[in-house]
DNA sequence: TGAACATATGAACAAGTATTCATATATTAT
DNA sequence: ATAATATATGAATACTTGTTCATATGTTCA
């Protein structure tokens, strides 16, 4: 029962060919999918994501996002450094003080999306 | 120059009290933020997500995800057991099998916005 | 120039995580 | 009951990650 298209992962053979074949086709590209976990994995921590929030409300300088969140000036820079990494947020100098800001719009939307979701 | 409501965080002072004000009470629940990056820290691995887009195509079984995949069954199980937990997968058993599926459409479109914002 | 200060960054460490290996559980068929 | 097999799980390990500490960079002001 074992044919050329089967790989020996399962300890003995795949059972649904047929499916396999036809999701392997529409399963996207493993670049676009290592892109997308960053964007994800930039978004799973709850720093971060408290970050996010504070600045959908406004634009903050970094040593007020520290005092908002009460964390360290130095735990709140290395993460707005991932967060801009990941495209999330962006930043203007303003003499010694460096303003972020969220991105984008489409930023906001997937927060919120995502709190939809919890809501549930 | 100190006042009662500055934290003590930033090496000396808060410059903007008024927008930390402001922003604080817009904050989200501590909680609430807490769930929401426990989502996004299930879907911040490639091999979960490609788990997702696999069964956004069809419900398939734990073996052929694991052929489809090209990894042990040992591995796409502990991988499930993160994405039932995060209820972004239900499972139904059928004899031996245990097939898996998204737990609901919204699951769908959250990846989907994803992809959308990696286009860019 | 030098002092003060906002931010960035490298190293270190503790905590978390993905995979593997071995094995357990549960179901089906003989 | 026993064998076969699909899935689940605990322990171990290598790797990643969030925070802290110390310090560097860059800007303003005197």
């Amino acid at each position: 029962m074992i044919d050329g298209t089967s790989e020996d992962r399962c300890s003995i053979n795949v059972i649904h060919d047929d499916v396999i074949e036809r999701v392997a086709e529409l399963m996207p590209d493993s670049d676009k999918m290592s892109d997308l976990s960053l964007l994800y994995k930039a978004l799973g921590d709850p720093t971060r994501l408290r970050i996010l929030f504070a600045l959908d409300a406004a634009e903050m300088c970094v040593c007020d996002i520290s005092a908002l969140l009460e964390m360290t000036q130095s735990a709140i820079s290395h993460q707005l450094r991932i967060l801009k990494q990941a495209r999330l947020v962006k930043s203007r100098k303003e003499g010694k003080m460096v303003f972020y800001s969220l991105s984008d719009l489409h930023v906001a939307a997937i927060i919120e999306q995502g709190l939809r979701h919890v809501h549930e």
